[in-house]
RNA sequence: GUCUCGUUAGCUCAGCUGGUAGAGCACGUCACUUUUAAUGAUGUGGCCGAUGGUUCGAAUCCAUCACGGGACACCA
């Protein structure tokens, strides 16, 4: 939708709507009565969902109201209904909602008015003392001997009852669909909640946080598009990071042997429900441990976030219903058969994959290998059907290039992947510490870079000589915030738990575009 | 990237067998001291996403573009 309307930032400035205009012509009658439209303090000595809590019993009292009692709350005007001599406004503050009953006559001489009833209007911010009651209808309220205007608000809010459903507005003006919808705080609430417990946690377990660089030299640690930018100082161009990967290694090489990193990486690829071009990530390294560890801790760090987060670990998504209590782990070549209820003649043979796909209509490069095929059916058999949490195992090492080989068995990987509602989670593996490997895995990258294949690999080789020093045997493991979010929190767009995603500009705000 | 649906008042939406715009809320005015999407009366408000085309005439039909939602493809 193009929106060029006013409260959406566009080609007309918001001060040229006739409703914001009326709103400004309000503020300066409130100035010339000598009343701050933006005021800089208040006296709050309360919450509002602290006033109900504490003022709970008076539902119980005799005549439902106690004057000995007096606190001041502020919030934003959600609600007004006025009649007369008397009104009800409803506040609502970060923590809650509150009906406040405002009569002319407990007011100073004039106020209600000339001040209240003509100034002073939904969307406002204000300060509101008084004492508790219970109305008529029995809702817990305030009776307010004392109303100040804390800041006047000269764009008008969305309905009141449908309040803004408009994505794309929502998505653009976050700051409207907060005020709008105060559910939405609660996602993101759980999302700031989820990575404080997953920073304790891993601290707890002896890792350590560590900063590594979000400007890179070479973007290396995944196969993907990088953004590139700029440093003049040093003449040189820079990539944001699609991955810490690699330089959280280095550190493994350093003698650290416990570490993690949260933070963002940068991919310059398509947007959709699940992909945004920045997203939060933690990888965590853990030095003399297999993979077989990471799937120990990372049942733990799923136990360790439900038992924080107070969720059940019977939780809805969408219709699936994930039961957080039902861990499983098979390895990928089995749950073709056993999951995806491919016969297990046909699993491990080429030629037999290559009908099966084409029996079922689906179309693939007859060059691919055995594990890519098994990759195939994977994805087209099982993935969707992994609504319990379920660690894969086992990987093909043909699809996992930087994963260690298993000893016994070269044709696959100490890795695996752990699929909750159908989506992947979490990607882990015992890491390649092999420097001479490593190299020959660069240089295969660097071939298919030449050929086109722009999500190739370059060469890192500094990476490489961080290995020929020697790194531990070590496991890694990162897992993608978003999408931890979105299941916990039943969101179905990744945009729905970002605060601010990503967005095309809109057409007053293309820019540079000449210079290309 | 492909397909598909959408874009009309500040917001939520009607109007789409072509005849130059409608509701509710919001806003203005009036009434109302226990309402809660308050109520009643009354009034203001729109270059119908943009640009072209067809037509006597386009919000409505066609084309292109912009932005968004959904699905598919790729990826985390």
């Amino acid at each position: 939708m193009s929106r060029k309307k006013t409260i959406t930032t566009g080609e007309t400035m918001i001060f040229d709507n006739k409703f914001v205009q009326q709103k400004m012509q309000k503020v300066q009658t409130l100035k010339e009565l000598g009343i701050n439209p933006y005021a800089n303090h208040s006296d709050r000595n309360t919450t509002i969902s602290k006033y109900l809590n504490v003022n709970a019993d008076i539902h119980h009292k005799e005549d439902k109201r106690d004057e000995k009692r007096h606190y001041i709350v502020s919030g934003r005007i959600k609600l007004l209904r006025i009649m007369g001599k008397a009104s009800f406004i409803n506040i609502e503050d970060e923590s809650g909602n509150l009906q406040i009953y405002v009569a002319r006559d407990n007011l100073p001489e004039g106020f209600y008015n000339t001040i209240f009833k003509k100034h002073i209007e939904v969307g406002d911010i204000v300060e509101v003392g008084g004492y508790p009651f219970v109305t008529g209808k029995g809702e817990l309220s305030l009776h307010a001997d004392s109303l100040k205007l804390l800041t006047k608000a000269i764009a008008p809010l969305p309905e009141k009852f449908h309040g803004i459903t408009d994505k794309e507005a929502r998505y653009r003006q976050r700051y409207l669909d907060l005020i709008m919808n105060s559910e939405v705080r609660k996602t993101f609430q759980i999302r700031s909640r989820v990575i404080s417990l997953t920073r304790r946690f891993f601290e707890d377990k002896g890792f350590l946080e560590v900063e590594t660089p979000m400007m890179h030299p070479i973007a290396g640690g995944a196969n993907a598009k990088p953004f590139v930018t700029h440093h003049n100082a040093l003449g040189v161009d820079r990539y944001l990071r699609i991955a810490p990967e690699l330089y959280l290694k280095r550190l493994i090489v350093g003698g650290f042997e416990a570490i993690f990193e949260i933070n963002r990486n940068f991919r310059n690829e398509g947007m959709d429900a699940t992909h945004n071009p920045e997203f939060t990530s933690i990888e965590f390294y853990w030095a003399y441990k297999t993979y077989k560890d990471l799937i120990a801790i990372t049942k733990e760090y799923f136990e360790y976030l439900f038992d924080h987060l107070d969720l059940p670990t019977y939780l809805p998504y969408g219709d699936m219903e994930v039961n957080f209590n039902n861990f499983r782990e098979i390895p990928l070549i089995k749950s073709l058969s056993e999951i995806g209820g491919i016969d297990e003649s046909i699993v491990n043979d080429k030629e037999k994959i290559l009908a099966f796909l084409k029996e079922k209509g689906i179309e693939v490069e007859s060059s691919l290998t055995l594990g890519q095929l098994q990759g195939e059916l994977f994805d087209e058999f099982v993935e969707e059907k992994l609504i319990d949490p379920t660690f894969i195992t086992e990987y093909p090492v043909d699809i996992s290039p930087l994963a260690r080989r298993d000893d016994e068995n070269p044709a696959i990987t100490e890795r695996f992947e752990l699929f909750i509602a159908g989506r992947e989670i979490a990607n882990a593996f015992s890491e390649l510490n092999d420097p001479i490997d490593q190299y020959e895995r660069f240089k295969a990258q660097v071939e298919a870079k030449d050929a086109g294949d722009d999500e190739a690999h370059e060469m890192d080789e500094d990476f490489v000589n961080a290995l020929s020093y020697g790194m531990a045997p070590t496991a890694g493991q990162g897992i993608g915030i978003d999408r931890l979010v979105m299941l916990l929190t039943n969101e179905h767009s990744i945009r729905d738990v970002l605060l601010f995603p990503a967005m095309k500009p809109l057409s007053s705000e293309h820019q540079n575009e000449d210079e290309e």
